[in-house]
DNA sequence: AACAAATACATGTACGTACATGTAATAAAA
DNA sequence: TTTTATTACATGTACGTACATGTATTTGTT
């Protein structure tokens, strides 16, 4: 997926904040919103997001409401690089992973007897 | 494991280099060895020596016998905080991953079914 | 209203991956 | 033997995670 992603100048993380970001339009998020959606909470968002801005994927303005917040929205060319990726990368996940229902289902199960583990 | 790593001063990846370390020792392994042996192949392998041989845990020589190779072995102070992480990292697997033979066998399988997928 | 606490970021460090490139030393080819 | 290719490593960049800390701007308390 990085691999494919980079043809289009981006990396897991900035799909994923894009894909985020169309998930809310046209309304726009914050810095928080944001981070809460991601698979990886990460305390790089805003940096994440500083990229997406120079790329112009992304726009950034003040928040009049609260001062704290500065509020993210799609550009057109954002929306655009994130369809052109997102056909590409689920072509992809359709040819890697074709487990049967029952065997996906299996699998999610294990996975989940490790991960209610953690601490 | 990365927490319980870090009460060592280790990182994941140093962890896994003193291991392969300890595995040929006596004998010496050169950055090309120890590379092939790490489970995330990186190109990173010399910069993480460098902060193993700052922590003092890995001594690092040059080789007569070919001038191009490095070659490293650990002290016995990386031998010493190997032996003490090690075991805390498997009472915390033990504690962790209880799956039984089958279900584990069962999870490998899977996983070998996607992986095998990779390009 | 004044002050303390919480919130929302921004920013800095250490360290990791992925990738590209540089360099000395060795091996292979002409 | 001289040139060329390969090898082994070092080093640089971009970007990510994890974590710590700084700074406005709210919000809650007295």
């Amino acid at each position: 997926m990085s691999r494919e992603l980079k043809n289009f100048g981006l990396t897991h993380e900035q799909y994923n904040v894009l894909r985020i970001l169309k998930g809310k339009s046209p309304d726009e998020m914050c810095v928080k919103d944001i981070a809460g959606r991601m698979i990886e909470k990460s305390s790089n968002v805003p940096r994440i997001i500083d990229r997406l801005v120079l790329k112009k994927l992304v726009k950034r303005t003040n928040d009049a409401n609260d001062k704290r917040h500065t509020v993210m929205s799609l550009t057109v060319a954002g929306l655009n690089i994130l369809e052109l990726s997102t056909q590409r990368i689920n072509q992809l996940l359709d040819e890697m992973i074709q487990l049967t229902d029952s065997s996906a289902a299996q699998l999610n199960e294990l996975l989940e007897q490790i991960r209610a583990k953690e601490s």
